[in-house]
DNA sequence: GCGTATACTTACCTGTAAGTAAGGAAGGAA
DNA sequence: TTCCTTCCTTACTTACAGGTAAGTATACGC
């Protein structure tokens, strides 16, 4: 049996309420009254609001590496790749996550510190790098068929997931599948 | 000169500030302390908070109505319209108004009334129903190139834009018109 | 002049948010 | 045993949110 830290329980709790209602969608009691701790108790592991968003960005970001680096570092086909961050997106949706990262923090980002704005730019910038490096490595390999620079190309893709989400919270699942169907078409891939 | 009502200035205000904070990123105090009228007399117009939110979504409905009306029923050359949409964005963005309602709803879309979600399905409706217009237009007569149903085609740019809204809060302004050249590019429109 | 509706203000209530200071239990090092 | 550190609780504070009840000034129909 493996020990959770009361740490690691209030990380879990406020990443799951992050990513579901957002950073002023919940309160320091929505995470301590299911871990039967008091609110004090996560004011010490984080001493403010602030802490433990960084705490959750560091988290996201952390996941985001583990799925990416052999890709990075080895390439491969471009497809599973583009596919992975497809399953990735409706996997999270369907665990109650509806919101990414960025989507939650974009609300509030002018009232957010300079180290959490820096955090998260980052987090966009791997993003970025990474789904640059699959558009081109694709492209290269007749994987996929597009016009214009792989970056601008690539931005547009995340523009389009990160909409997308925002757009299934409202409307319905569905639209996810559709808009990355679309995004397949407008890609060429006809399989 | 023209005289402007408490009720008009309460809305405006608002207005600014739900697409420059989200919905909870305001109190009434915000729209109180400028307008130099006490709280209780916003109350006094919209009983509660949801009231005014109701309000706020109608004056946006208003807003697109306005603007795309004339396609709806005349038709005409659709890249116009595109560029009209891409122009209304950047404008707001230009505006101070980075967040657009439905990406400012969608973070607390859980805890809304049925009735301001109704509201909003329609506006996202009649987006939708007026860009797929625009789309199908487009391809009949050759302005646009893309596969696959137009209507599923103008759910991913209504995305993408939605996102990239998003990422140049973050971000910046740049992004935009680099989503907005891909866009184009994946159209196939070179000039 | 006399009600009455409109458009507010004054004064207040309740709930809840983030945050803090002080203290206590439990364990390891000296 | 004593002391120190770690990890937490108890018991608060301060601030501000949305909301309400009662009173007031102004204008308008009669």
């Amino acid at each position: 049996m493996q020990i959770v830290t009361t740490r690691e329980q209030i990380i879990n709790q406020a990443f799951q309420l992050m990513l579901q209602r957002g950073l002023n969608g919940f309160s320091y009691r929505d995470i301590s009254e299911p871990l039967r701790i008091k609110n004090a108790a996560i004011h010490y592991h984080f001493p403010n609001k602030m802490d433990l968003l960084s705490a959750l960005i560091a988290e996201n970001h952390q996941l985001l590496r583990e799925s990416t680096s052999e890709f990075m570092a080895y390439g491969g086909p471009a497809r599973p790749q583009l596919e992975g961050l497809f399953d990735y997106t409706l996997n999270q949706c369907e665990c109650g996550r509806p919101i990414c990262m960025v989507g939650a923090l974009a609300v509030d980002y002018k009232d957010l510190s300079d180290k959490i704005k820096q955090a998260n730019d980052s987090f966009i910038h791997d993003s970025l790098t990474w789904l640059t490096k699959v558009m081109e490595t694709g492209r290269e390999q007749d994987e996929f068929h597009f016009e214009g620079p792989a970056k601008r190309k690539a931005m547009g893709i995340l523009a389009t997931i990160q909409g997308a989400r925002q757009m299934a919270r409202v409307d319905s699942m569905d639209i996810l599948n559709s808009i990355f169907a679309q995004i397949r078409t407008d890609l060429g891939i006809t399989s």
